[in-house]
DNA sequence: AAAAAAATTGTAAACGTTTTTATTGCAATG
DNA sequence: CATTGCAATAAAAACGTTTACAATTTTTTT
């Protein structure tokens, strides 16, 4: 009977008896800095081949606090939007071609999930993280910031801490947007921000209001709406603007998730885009040109950004003094139909 | 100066150190089963508190061999399939509500990835696995359900395995959606395939198979392509079909990623959609109604087969005697303006 | 008041590694 | 031949927990 022994995780020990030689000698085959004599060394490996033996991790990783475990954390806010997706994968790439697992954790932009997923990493003994905080003032990741593990920011900032970084230039991409939109001729431009607290939300006001402002269009508060990033919140901020007494000739949306809300809410309501209502939104998708219309958007180099960012957070374990970089990507506005 | 040991994260033998205490004490007073004097209690709490304890959870796995780590195992096939994104989803939202932290592993349907992932989950010592295997034989999985580990199926099942799964019914889904084009009067229907060794695909070719032998129209296997998922191979295979002399009339896509790939090219080529040719995709999402045109497509609930399979996962975590549940769940024809 | 029972706390082992230190055997040196 | 040096290996400690068991104190019972 193929019984559930044939799958035991062997251990050293076991290893270690089978070749009648000690556990010391068994990790010095496996780890191959150390001279062994090679029949000795022929021994272990057959009967590491034989038990089927494979190092445990968790073992190894409280026996080397200070060493590497092979480990990294990442902290996203939120895994529906496709942004995060490819930022994933960019940091995939890099952490999986250098050795390197992933401990992927999603908050959700709540708070509280945050903070429980920050506990758990830290007490994971992960080698670095990559986090994208919830704000500016994130103190839980402020606090990792300083207690010396490497970290690496991706897509938002932190206040007054010097942290390595990797983001795109938001208030330079939301001005390219609302300039292309206001040179289109479209006069009443209302911006859907994401979360407020978020720095890449504040940047892109900013971008949006300069370029309503070097136009000469006068800035009216109500076109600026507030969301939580979700789906849901989207299409009933954007009916709102539909709603006014004086609506919006163009609307600019703060990012992918948003677009898409926007985009359902002005398709149910059977309006021309761009004829009734132009849109642009922050964050390409591949698939923006199967939207109705092919769809305007600032495209951000999203899988690129994960991959710098895994690639300075590898440098930084290996190089805890390098100085800090903060590195800001270009953005690229994708003209298509429905502006 | 505010130290890097501020932040430095303590042990249970500090905390035993600062009350004046065993480190036996301290673990019991953490793990509030057993009985400790109050005032004893006090003491550690507040010792706990000064030092921000946080038990190391690396420790406590190794520790605890056999009970719970709560760390649950989550391996996908491809993250950049936003149905998995949505799997993925539920089961987190299950998983945290429970106390299980994930560990998230995707493979991007390339097995050599897949098997280190495995490897890696194995030796951290979690407790179960969500799985998509890369096909109905891959012995690695087999290997894993073998060893006992709880471990629960989705959207892909093993040939002569029992083990927990969490599926649609592909073959039934994927007849609605030929069926839907024949009686709209569409006589040259092609299927665009996903990777030709998972079982979902095979079944909804069956289906597709079926409903055109039911409305006697004629196989013709040069209207059938194999692809890899990849919105890249769908973009071809789908420009091969509208290459042919006599090419489609519509077009059943195997996933949400061919459905996008095949868009583009359709949409590149400037052909009307459903008049040049009509298209419905297996699997929906959220924004297909803002796609051009809205598109028909067969809906899975994504965000359920998670929810349940994380809910299969901790019941069998927590009774591994229990029977095996295999759950089918429906499918639905979202039928909108593509056909 | 002595014995028994119960409550509380401490000691030490174990989980599977890596690594420092100690031991062994053997060749080279004087 | 006695010493030294080196290579190969073993022994043991440590990482931070939990827990079985032992030891101590307190309470209850007689």
């Amino acid at each position: 009977m193929v019984g559930e022994n044939d799958y035991k995780n062997a251990s050293l020990t076991e290893v270690a008896e089978m070749a009648g030689v000690s556990i010391a000698t068994v990790s010095r085959v496996i780890n191959k800095n150390s001279n062994v004599n090679p029949e000795t060394r022929a021994k272990v490996e057959k009967a590491i081949k034989a038990l089927n033996y494979r190092p445990n991790r968790v073992a190894k990783r409280l026996r080397n606090k200070n060493a590497s475990s092979n480990l990294l954390g990442v902290l996203i806010p939120d895994i529906q939007n496709p942004f995060y997706v490819d930022v994933l994968r960019g940091i995939e790439d890099i952490a999986s071609a250098n050795n390197y697992a992933l401990i992927m954790c999603n908050f959700s932009q709540d708070e509280k999930k945050e903070e429980m997923y920050l506990d758990i990493l830290q007490s994971e003994s992960i080698d670095g993280l990559i986090a994208a905080p919830a704000h500016e003032n994130d103190q839980k990741v402020i606090g990792i910031v300083n207690s010396g593990l490497p970290i690496v920011c991706v897509d938002r900032g932190l206040a007054n801490v010097d942290v390595d970084l990797v983001l795109v230039e938001n208030r330079a991409g939301a001005y390219s947007a609302v300039d292309h939109l206001a040179k289109k001729g479209y006069k009443r431009i209302a911006y859907i921000s994401g979360m407020k607290q978020i720095p890449s939300s504040q940047q892109r006001e900013k971008g949006y209001i300069d370029a309503l402002r070097d136009h000469g269009i006068e800035i009216d508060s109500d076109l600026i709406k507030y969301g939580d990033s979700r789906h849901e919140s989207s299409t009933k901020l954007c009916e709102e603007l539909l709603d006014m007494p004086n609506p919006p000739d163009a609307i600019f949306t703060g990012n992918n998730l948003i677009t898409l809300g926007a985009l359902e809410t002005i398709h149910k309501r059977g309006l021309k885009i761009p004829e009734d209502v132009a849109i642009v939104g922050f964050d390409d998708m591949y698939w923006s040109i199967s939207l109705n219309p092919p769809l305007t958007a600032v495209r951000q180099p999203a899988y690129e950004i994960g991959k710098r960012a895994a690639e300075l957070l590898i440098q930084r374990i290996n190089d805890s003094s390098r100085s800090v970089v903060n590195m800001i990507l270009k953005t690229e506005l994708m003209v298509r139909s429905s502006t």
